[in-house]
Order: structure tokens, then C-alpha cells, then sequence
DNA sequence: ATGTAC
């Protein structure tokens, strides 16, 4: 009998699980056969309090009692734009409206299933964060530079464009620099949580990099849609990137959603990456400060690579807009001061700039919120996926993607097929579901693109 | 999303 034997019989990961573990080898050492063990298990299972009291199995008890959850008869306020959007995702927002800290909720055109809140979530919450409603990838986020300098240079350039995004990035899964790069946020304090200080130094190798998934780096043309972004008319060399917080920002989500998860075991399992932690607790208060910590990093990481990448493309900057898509923020909404989670969605308040990608081969966009309350000030944050990565590598060939890319007049450098523009949805038909959330000011048309290689677990 | 997890 081993650790998959007790998942079996229902015992959930975390504390339970090393208690089963405990309580089953002693057991096992006092003489009882397997049938017997399971029993005694499935007995603790099936009535966690009546061994409250048993000094044998109170701890593995306690760790399997879940008090029961009663979800709000009446939601938080949640509205959802696009009218194509995946009914479990649906449902993801509903639960999330349903827990007692909801205060008001909203699904973007792009939403699709994720952890918890769906991805194209969005949740104000009061007094309380959802290490989840924030996602993984803390601070995920982009950042567009638009430079003096025509886009017809692009096609002349190529190789020596090309060059700068596979040298002054790195991509695969735990991918760093050999020689760390720096910069000043990694001078501050650290040490305000054990989980950021001990990543230190991890994170400071994997500063500049870009990761895998949906990270890119890539060269495009901007065109200039609107004469309120104050520079003239015309189509210019812009470079785009996404990428998070890496690796660090990861652990710091998993381990305070761990902690939420045990403090908030009343949650079925179905709804346990809702957990919260409150402002009010040490844990909450911790996840709050390395959150904020992740926010500067990962804008630290695109700064490295437009500083970098800019050096030596050696041409003045026209512009620069950057925003979270993955983050928490303290908002004022119809009076009251909320935590606004916003889990791939856009940050839209009034008069505020954001970039939503489409993909590799269709257009993206530097938009303006319009401030919509309905929204808490949000919008997508790219075109949104319609398909699984496992579906997507049996739906598509490079050989037709590769006319796709041609026809798009895109160089792509390297990716994997689970992130061709079928995977996605038609990011015009997003934007047109979101003409009350924002206006749109201009328009990048990807030209030469890098991704994280297929089947790459880390670069050199 | 991440070199994950027990």
C-alpha cells in the first residue's frame, strides 16, 4: 500500500496525506493486514469528527474535516461580454460571485477555463485575496516600444532583428542567464517573505527571461489609429513582449494558495483554488507584500529586454505602454475600496493604455479605457485560447501554418504548434465585444516572432 | 504558467 493507494480512498493531498501516511504505517507495524488498514481509513473518511477525540487519529481527522461551505443565494453582481463564451467558464465566475467575500465579478470575450477563476476573469472582493484569481504567473504582462524609425526597415533587417530577440531573451521552462543581468529591484528587500527570500537569487538568473507558454518576444509594425497617442500618423518598428514573473512568481502562488486551501477547507474541491487569504492575517498580508514584489520584477524582467533589445537597434523611442493582465489591485467601485483580481484581463479605467496581443499572426492592440463600472474598469487581455494544448498539436500542421504565416507576411522563429493563431480566437471579434470597455488607438501587425521552441525544457 | 509533486 503506498501514497496512490490513499489518494485512492479519497485522502486529499497536503496534511491529510502525510497524516494517512503516518497513522497507515503504524498500523501496518502493529499487526493489522491490508483489508483491515483500508477499513480503519475509510472510517476517518467517511466521519472525520467522531475521531476528534482519538489521540491516534485525531490529526489525520482534523486535517480530513471539512465544515460545510453554503455558497450565496444571491451572487455578487457579475456581467459577461461576448455571447460565445465556454459555459464552464461561465460557471467559474457564477462560483466565484457565490463565495462570501464576492463583491462584484465580470468575464471578459476571451474567457476560458482556468484554475479557479477562469482566465478573462475578474474579481472584487473586500477584504480578502485569491492567490488563484491572480493566476500563476503573477504579473504576467506586456509592454509595447515604438520606435522612431519607419517599419519598412523590417524586411532589410531581418537577421540582424532576428538575432536580437533570440540573444537578448531565453525560453524554455527553468531557463536563466549564465550571466545574470541586473537591475534595481533586485536590490530591494527581499527577505519581506521567506518564499521571496529564499527565490532571490533564482530570481535574479532569471531576470530578462522569458519562459514558455504564451510568452513572446517579437518585432511588428505599428500603426498609428489614432491622432490622440500624439505622435504622427504613419507605421513604425515596435517591439512587443510578454512574459510574467517566471518561476518565482509561481512558487509564491502555490505557496499561498496552499495556505489559503488549508485555512479555508470548507471549500469543496471543486472550488478549492478559491481559497482566500484576508488582509487581515499574516498570510494575507504576506502574499499582498511578494505579489506587489512580483508586480515590479516582472516589469523589471521587459524593461531588461527593451533596454537591452533597444541599445542595439540603436533608435529613439516614440512611445512605451505597459500593463499587468495578471494582478490584484486596491480599487475604489461604487463607493467602497475592494481588492480587483484580474486574471488575464486588461486594466481599463479611464484614459488608461493597454495592449491586448491577438497572436503570432494577427493584429494586436494599444487601447484607452473607458472607465466602464460594469467591467470594474477592465478588458480582455488577448484574443483568448478556444482549445487545449493537447488538442491543439492533433489539430494543426506546420505546413499549413506555414502559409498562414506567409500570407501574414510573419517570420516566426520558433514556437511550438499549441500556440499557432487557430488555438485562438478571432481577436476582431473580441475587440468588437468590447467597444464599451475600450477605444482602440492603434494597431501591431507581428512580423518577426519568437516563442519558446516545441517539446524545449530549457534553452542553453 | 512552472522544472511541479508526495
Amino acid at each position: 500500500m503506498n501514497t496512490q493507494d490513499l489518494i485512492n480512498l479519497g485522502i486529499p493531498l497536503g496534511d491529510a496525506l502525510k497524516f494517512a501516511n503516518v497513522h497507515m504505517r503504524r498500523l501496518f507495524a502493529g499487526g493489522l493486514d491490508r483489508p483491515q488498514v483500508e477499513t480503519d481509513l475509510m472510517n476517518i473518511v467517511a466521519d472525520p469528527p467522531s475521531y476528534f477525540n482519538d489521540p491516534d487519529r485525531a490529526s489525520l481527522a482534523r486535517a480530513l474535516y471539512r465544515p460545510a461551505y453554503t455558497p450565496r443565494a444571491e451572487l455578487a453582481p457579475w456581467q459577461q461580454w461576448g455571447d460565445d463564451l465556454d459555459p464552464e467558464a461561465i460557471k467559474q465566475i457564477a462560483n466565484a460571485c457565490a463565495l462570501p467575500i464576492a463583491f462584484a465579478g465580470a468575464l471578459m470575450p476571451d474567457a476560458h477555463v482556468g484554475y479557479g477563476l477562469p482566465i478573462g476573469g475578474v474579481l472584487a472582493t473586500e477584504n480578502a485575496v485569491i492567490p488563484y484569481a491572480v493566476g500563476v504567473d503573477i504579473a504576467c504582462r506586456m509592454k509595447l516600444t515604438v520606435y522612431e524609425r519607419k517599419a519598412n526597415v523590417i524586411p532589410g533587417q531581418k537577421d540582424r532583428l532576428a538575432n536580437l530577440l533570440e540573444h537578448e531573451t531565453r525560453f524554455g521552462m527553468g531557463c536563466e542567464f549564465e550571466v545574470r543581468r541586473h537591475h534595481d529591484v533586485m536590490d530591494e528587500d527581499w527577505s519581506i517573505t521567506p518564499i521571496t527570500k529564499r527565490l532571490h537569487e533564482k530570481a535574479w538568473k532569471q531576470l530578462g527571461t522569458s519562459g514558455s507558454g504564451n510568452h513572446f518576444v517579437e518585432f511588428g509594425a505599428f500603426t498609428v489609429t489614432d491622432p490622440s497617442l500624439n505622435i504622427p500618423p504613419g507605421e513604425y518598428l515596435a517591439l512587443l513582449s510578454h512574459s510574467g514573473s517566471r518561476g518565482t512568481g509561481a512558487q509564491v502562488c502555490d505557496v499561498y494558495s496552499k495556505r489559503a486551501m488549508s485555512r479555508r477547507n470548507e471549500l469543496p474541491n471543486q472550488l478549492k483554488h478559491l481559497a482566500w487569504l484576508t488582509l487581515d492575517e499574516a498570510d494575507g498580508q504576506e502574499y499582498w507584500a511578494a505579489m506587489n514584489l512580483m508586480g515590479r520584477y516582472a516589469a523589471a524582467n521587459h524593461d531588461i529586454i527593451h533596454r537591452h533589445i533597444t541599445k542595439k537597434v540603436g533608435a529613439h523611442i516614440l512611445l512605451d505602454i505597459e500593463n499587468h493582465h495578471n494582478f490584484a489591485w486596491k480599487e475604489t467601485h461604487h463607493g467602497r475600496e475592494v481588492i480587483v483580481h484580474r486574471k488575464g484581463a486588461t486594466p481599463a479605467g479611464n484614459g488608461v493604455l493597454g495592449i491586448i496581443p491577438g497572436s503570432m499572426a494577427t493584429p494586436g492592440y494599444v487601447v484607452r479605457g473607458k472607465g466602464n463600472p460594469a467591467s470594474l474598469n477592465s478588458a480582455s487581455h488577448g484574443a483568448g485560447r478556444i482549445m487545449s494544448r493537447t488538442k491543439a498539436l492533433q489539430s494543426f500542421t506546420w505546413s499549413a501554418v506555414k502559409k498562414q504565416l506567409k500570407n501574414a507576411g510573419v517570420d516566426l522563429l520558433s514556437s511550438g504548434l499549441d500556440e499557432v493563431p487557430g488555438v485562438y480566437k478571432d481577436i476582431e471579434t473580441v475587440m468588437a465585444a468590447q467597444t464599451d470597455l475600450v477605444d482602440i488607438l492603434g494597431r501591431f501587425d507581428p512580423k518577426i516572432v519568437k516563442m519558446c521552441p516545441p517539446g524545449e525544457k530549457a534553452e542553453d
